[in-house]
DNA sequence: TTGCTCATGTAAGAAGTTACATGATTCA
DNA sequence: TGAATCATGTAACTTCTTACATGAGCAA
C-alpha cells in the first residue's frame, strides 16, 4: 500500500465516488492538504480494486470509457482503520519560500525581495479567507461535533487556518524587516 | 536548474563547503525546512560545477575518493540572486497526519487514535524546544539584524517556531476532542 | 467552430528514496 | 575485533509531474 492508496481510501470514507469526482477533489488538497493528479489516481484505483479494498462498478459514460463508481469494501474499511492509528511517517517538507529566506543575504535587489514576500502574504491571506468561509459553513452544520462525519474536514480546516495565519503574518514581518536600513555593509568580516 | 540545485546554491551562500558537509547539513532540514540525501547531492554538485555555478577543488581525502570543496562562482551568485526574487512555485504539502484527521470518522479505536495525536504533539514539542534554543543562540549573536548574514537562518527559525507551536497545540486540541463522549451513534443518516 | 466539461486512460520523464560499494582513521 | 565517522560515488526503485489520447455533449 502506497500513501496515495491511503489518501484515496480516506477520500472514499464518507461514501462512494467516481474516479472523476476523486480527481476533482484532489486537485485542491483533500482535507486541505493532499493533492494528486489524474494520471496517478486512475492506476491506483485499479490497484485498490485488485487488492479488494474498493469495489468498482461501471455504467456507460459520456466518452469512450465507462463511468466507474468506487466504494470501500469491508476489507478497505478495516485497512483504513488499521492505518489511522499508526504513527504517521514524517515527510520532509519542501518549501521554496523558506529556502529563499535562508539565503536572503544573497539578494542584491532587496526591494524586489520585499515585494515578493508581500505578494506571498496576499496569496496566503486569500487562501485563508476561503478556508475561513468553509470553516464557518461547517460550523453551522455542527461539524465541530467530534461524533459527526464532517468533523474530520472541520478539524483539518482548523489546522489549515492556524498554519496559514502564521505563514501570512510571517511574510509581512519579513517584508517589514527588509524595509529597514537598506544600505550599509554588515559589520562582519565573514563575507568571504 | 532543479529545485535541489537552488537548495545547494542556498546552502553555499555563506561560504565554501565540502560535499560531505552539505550532506550532513541537509540531513536535518536546511533553513529548518529542506532535506536531501547524499545520492541526490553528489550528482547535483557535479551538474552545478558543469554549469559553472560552483567551483569545486579536490584534495586527497581519507578514503578512496578526493575530498571536494565547493563554492559559488560569480555566475552562481548571480543565478541565486535572480532566483530569489522570483515568486516561489507552490509545492503541494503532503502530510499523513492531516490525511488521517480528515478520515478520523473511520477510526474504530478512538483511544488509540487519541494516543497517536498525543505522541505527535510530544514529537513536535521536542522539535520546538530544539528550535527555540537555536533561536536564542542566534539572537545573542545579533542574528535578528536583517543586515547580517545570519538573518536568513534566524528568520526561518522564526517561522518554524510559529508553525510547530500551532501544529503541536492543534494535536493536543484534537486529542481533547476525541476524549469527549466516545460512544453514541451520530444523529445523521448519512452513514451509507 | 472553437473551446469547455465530462470521463478514463497511457507514456515519458523528473525527482526522491533505499541500498550498496570503496577504504582510511578513530574509538571502545 | 567491531563499530562509527569521514568521504564520495552508483544502481535500482518508487513516486510524482507533464503531456497526450479518445470522444460525447454543450455553450458562445
Amino acid at each position: 500500500m502506497t500513501p496515495l492508496g491511503y489518501a484515496l481510501l480516506c477520500a472514499l470514507h464518507r461514501g462512494p465516488l467516481t474516479g472523476y469526482e476523486l480527481v476533482r477533489r484532489m486537485r485542491r488538497p483533500i482535507g486541505y492538504y493532499w493533492t494528486a493528479r489524474q494520471s496517478q489516481i486512475y492506476p491506483e484505483l485499479s490497484r485498490l480494486a485488485e487488492l479488494g479494498l474498493i469495489a468498482s462498478t461501471g455504467e456507460p459514460g459520456p466518452g469512450p470509457h465507462q463511468r466507474m463508481t468506487h466504494q470501500l469494501t469491508p476489507a478497505g474499511r478495516q485497512e483504513l482503520a488499521d492505518w489511522l492509528i499508526q504513527r504517521p511517517v514524517p515527510r520532509p517538507g519542501r518549501d521554496d519560500l523558506i529556502l529563499k529566506t535562508y539565503a536572503v543575504a544573497a539578494a542584491t535587489d532587496r526591494t524586489a525581495m520585499r515585494e515578493m514576500y508581500l505578494a506571498e502574504a496576499q496569496r496566503h491571506e486569500e487562501r485563508l479567507a476561503e478556508y475561513r468561509s468553509q470553516h464557518a459553513e461547517l460550523l453551522e452544520q455542527g461539524g465541530d461535533d467530534p461524533r459527526r462525519l464532517e468533523f474530520g474536514a472541520y478539524a483539518t480546516l482548523e489546522l489549515g487556518i492556524r498554519l496559514w495565519e502564521q505563514y501570512a503574518s510571517w511574510c509581512r514581518w519579513l517584508a517589514d524587516q527588509l524595509a529597514t536600513p537598506p544600505a550599509e555593509p554588515p559589520p562582519t568580516l565573514a563575507s568571504i
